[in-house]
DNA sequence: CTATGGCACGGATT
DNA sequence: AATCCGTGCCATAG
């Protein structure tokens, strides 16, 4: 990993900074089809392989150590760390179950996704069925799954097991798809059944999530290769099939415009590209930020290519030669890439770090274009770096990361606070004057907006609750 | 007269 | 150059 970390030298040629752009606006995914197409092209161009540390399964680096597990651990220094982190494998199950951190005081988007599912699906169900929905609904947690147990949702409502059931299919088939499943290894057994019906999947995928769950997530694919007699490497590709096209945390890839679902996300699955978190999860430690990188390994320019040419007749040379400088390019754009990238995140997280910790309420309007000034670069650079990313929180919610330049989301948290403690319904010029009180200054014609997109009705329609 | 929503302008973003 | 978002201005509903 060490290059990735190199000191980067202003791009020289034109050539250079066009595909260094490129790669700045790809996100992990798309990073690694573009890797995937350099790398099937150009012979000059490798991934080494690197060993991977015991404890996080993160690539060490030359000097051994791995940066996350043997970071020194003096809290007096807030520095966040900033890594570039490959992850070529699935989601680690063990992020789920260890602590929770949906009693952070971010508030849930549970309420939001509980109106779209049900926005879907009431039209499909009975008037009983409604209930039921709606009491599971509001039970999800903030991955998405059901925070009761489905026995004492039949006790509540008096009705046999099946029922709920039931009506826990039809929420499961709704977009998030597998949304209201009690754990990861559902809601994958869902998405899989629900993709299989228009596409087909590979073989046994639907074996190893639901027999070798616990296998899967431990990465152990030789055990499963061996219990389904099959080899490791077909056991790897159906592996990434699954981190590729399924998402166990419905929840987290819910992100957009909840009122508009006139342009729902085509892609079921939305992987992170920079992850956040703390040590030891807690918030008055280091923070980690992690950006992901799409392979495991180092890539690099063949040396071993390098010493072909030299034996190589003078016809051929100027071809491999071509290759070879192509090589070059192409790694260094990529370093470039990351290191703008963890420049890019390092300024955001410091910025936003009362965001991170204390809610959506303290997230600071700042644009891309301060931003740009402050790191020196182009204001396109940050808007290229930003557009189409996705970041996991510290929460574990994935949000686009254009949420960070969001100029008006704190000021719609606030605003929803005021709207739910008043007394008696407040016109928008008063939502002003209180809005101007918590240090929010917008016009009274903004308050009508910020409050349309909270889907909260106007003063006089409103009845106190 | 007050509270809101529609439309258009200007700056920021893409 | 095209698009999105916050605002100001104005018409309309109560």
């Amino acid at each position: 990993m060490l290059q990735y970390q190199f000191q980067v030298h202003k791009p020289i040629t034109t050539a250079h900074l066009a595909q260094t752009m490129t790669l700045l606006s790809l996100s992990a995914f798309e990073l690694k089809q573009q890797i995937d197409s350099e790398l099937a092209a150009n012979p000059a161009l490798e991934i080494i392989e690197e060993r991977r540390c015991p404890h996080c399964k993160r690539v060490l680096p030359d000097n051994g150590a791995c940066p996350i597990c043997s970071r020194p651990m003096n809290t007096d220094n807030d520095e966040p760390i900033v890594y570039v982190s490959p992850m070529d494998d699935f989601i680690p199950m063990s992020d789920y179950d260890d602590s929770d951190f949906s009693e952070e005081p971010f508030s849930p988007a549970t309420d939001d996704l509980t109106s779209y599912v049900i926005k879907q699906i009431a039209p499909e169900l009975s008037k009983d069925q409604q209930l039921i929905a709606i009491h599971l609904l509001t039970n999800l947690d903030d991955d998405g799954f059901l925070s009761v147990k489905l026995v004492d949702v039949a006790r509540y409502f008096h009705v046999p097991i099946s029922q709920i059931e039931e009506v826990q299919k039809v929420i499961q088939l709704a977009d998030p798809i597998g949304v209201g499943s009690i754990n990861p290894q559902q809601a994958l057994l869902i998405q899989l059944e629900v993709l299989s019906e228009n596409n087909s999947i590979p073989e046994y995928s639907i074996d190893i999530v639901k027999d070798h769950m616990d296998l899967l997530s431990k990465r152990q694919y030789s055990e499963i290769a061996k219990k389904l007699k099959i080899s490791v490497q077909r056991v790897e590709k159906i592996v990434e099939f699954i981190s590729d096209n399924l998402n166990p945390f419905p929840a987290r890839s819910h992100w957009g415009n909840v009122r508009n679902p006139s342009a729902p996300d085509s892609n079921v699955y939305h992987r992170p590209d920079v992850l956040i978190s703390f040590s030891n999860n807690d918030p008055k430690m280091q923070m980690i930020v992690e950006i992901v990188m799409p392979y495991s390994g180092t890539l690099q320019v063949s040396p071993l290519y390098k010493q072909t040419i030299k034996q190589t007749d003078a016809e051929l040379k100027d071809a491999m030669k071509g290759d070879l400088e192509r090589a070059s390019l192409f790694v260094k754009c990529l370093q470039q890439r990351n290191h703008t990238m963890q420049r890019l995140m390092l300024e955001l997280v410091k910025i936003q770090k009362p965001y991170l910790t204390k809610g959506e309420k303290f997230l600071k309007p700042i644009t891309r274009a301060s931003l740009a000034g402050e790191l020196e670069v182009h204001e396109s650079t940050i808007s290229r770096a930003v557009s189409g990313k996705s970041v996991q929180l510290p929460n574990r919610k994935i949000v686009p990361m254009a949420a960070f330049f969001d100029r008006s989301l704190s000021a719609r948290t606030i605003l929803r606070e005021i709207v739910s403690a008043e007394s008696k319904p407040l016109s928008d010029t008063e939502i002003q004057k209180k809005l101007d009180e918590r240090g929010i200054q917008v016009a009274r014609r903004t308050v009508a907006k910020y409050r349309a997109m909270e889907g909260i009705l106007p003063a006089h329609l409103r009845q106190a609750a």
